[in-house]
DNA sequence: CAAATGGGTGAGAAATCCTCACCTGTCCGA
DNA sequence: TCGGACAGGTGAGGATTTCTCACCCATTTG
């Protein structure tokens, strides 16, 4: 058929036209200046070779074949806008995967810095426990715990995991070896691993409340109901405000968190930005005065 | 609002794929390259950030989200195409107004040598007795009998108007002052003015037959009911066929036939070529052997 | 396995679109 | 009735889009 389609922001110039009825109107509308609506009109004018709008002392008024052709437009302009809406939204805001921990201790609480900065971009996290697939599921990109070296992925590190012992204020305790630990089911390996690099006496306590995961581990440390051996980068609130306080060295683990992105991401620059900004945020010193098991 | 509109070629492209399921056969619905729409494609994924088409083997399968894009378009590209194309069918089509006479006897037959040359253009030639008013009627052109002298119209000289007397071979004649003269209601002055320009003897004829204009003058000539003053080029093809003879000189008037333009013709570079070629052949020679009277 | 077929890519040219600066014409109050 | 404010039109210039061409890679098929 090869019928010359014609310039649809030309139809939505004139589309608009009709509904503001001055062209300074109808350009803010559609967010351009006014000389380039005045310049889609002519264009679109010369394209189809007829008049199609009048100016009538300070109004713009169709003429009868302008009339003519937005009506048998319809809403056709407004049904494509419609049907590429949801994908433009999509493309706006950036899914980026996580564990509750990291997103409710480290990641939230700065978020609206970037969010101050990139105010177009809308970031969805969404917190899961298990490790999403990339590719399957509908997210940009995740922020991984481990090695870095998941297969045909590349992974941009943001720290390394660091483990450091911590308990409320209110808590009595005595040796370490008596310490009430929390224990996380998933990570049991982490309190002998602290206990043999700091050289502490005797065996890593064994006992305890054991929760489901690192972040229950967090909250019933704050509950008062033991010490829990978390990440350095988790407690800066919590020793701000006053919640927990420090009971021991820091100590710096292989693993880290990095930054991944699926292989397609929707928006790849948006991601770009986001990656940017983890890095920094992630390479900054954690905290004034950290690690504050050295000056102890 | 300002939602930026997506590109409708993109879209157009998405639909022909959807429908041709290759891209070959859509390219070439489109009338573009496979290159072209391959890039139309891509370029669709990227500004709304999603896979559209996958290929599986050699057919290209739309995703759930371009599927649901097109749905939710629904007919809008068609509708587009529909609205446009009355105009552009009128746009690839020249409208020239001019009088019976000169449409029948000289235009028409040399018309199809311009179709040749401008298969794109279509011409319609409407004849009319009045003449028209140029911008208030959908006219892009006319070919218009006068002086040339029409206020505010550029008109183009094509040729001069001549007279020539001719009649039927079969009708017996006697002397110039006998002939049965057929006279065009509103050209009363055309036989009073051959007559003292060839310097015939006595008065012009004032009897014989009366019709309405010139093009009912021929016919009557044709039909061999008396002598017809006509133009010099309306003879070409009745003189070559043997239905008419020239009985006397041919003179010269100061009138001609110009060609003039509306002031907003549809598609006015058509309308130069056409006006470039009407001119070429008006100052061609009529005909082998004109004048035929100077030989007489 | 080689040719044929179909799709993807990069370069470069052409067309489109936008803004800016600057006109012109209209309206309105002093 | 005169200027200023407002609205639209225009041309230059630059960014973006869109096209084709030439080439590459992958799949199919003889």
């Amino acid at each position: 058929m090869s019928s010359n389609l014609p310039s649809l922001r030309g139809l939505a110039a004139l589309d608009a036209l009709a509904r503001h009825k001055r062209q300074g109107a109808a350009a803010e509308a559609l967010g351009i200046s006014r000389s380039a609506l005045s310049h889609r009109i002519a264009d679109l004018e010369a394209e189809l070779g007829a008049r199609l709008v009048t100016r009538s002392g300070r109004v713009s008024m169709l003429t009868d074949e302008g009339t003519a052709l937005l009506a048998a437009m319809g809403d056709a302009i407004g049904r494509i806008e419609a049907a590429v809406a949801p994908l433009q939204r999509r493309l706006r805001q950036i899914r980026l995967s996580t564990v509750n921990t990291l997103a409710a201790n480290w990641l939230l609480p700065r978020l609206p810095r970037f969010q101050r900065a990139h105010p177009d971009i809308e970031i969805a996290v969404l917190t899961t426990q298990r490790v999403v697939d990339l590719d399957g599921e509908d997210v940009d990109c995740a922020i991984r715990n481990g090695m870095g070296d998941w297969p045909g992925i590349q992974a941009r590190l943001l720290f390394r995991e660091t483990l450091v012992p911590a308990a409320a204020p209110g808590l009595a305790l005595g040796r370490p070896s008596d310490w009430p630990v929390i224990r996380a089911r998933a990570r049991f390996r982490d309190w002998p691993l602290w206990w043999q690099q700091t050289r502490q006496k005797g065996e890593a306590p064994a006992g305890g409340m054991v929760v489901e995961n690192r972040a229950q581990a967090l909250e019933a440390a704050l509950a008062g109901a033991g010490v829990v051996l978390t990440d350095a980068r988790y407690l800066d609130t919590h020793l701000a405000a006053g919640r927990l306080r420090v009971l021991g060295p820091v100590i710096a683990l292989e693993s880290g968190f990095h930054f991944v992105r699926s292989r397609a991401p929707r928006n790849p620059r948006n991601v770009d930005a986001l990656a940017r900004w983890l890095e920094d945020e992630g390479q900054a010193a954690p905290q004034a005065g950290w690690p504050p098991g050295a000056s102890d």
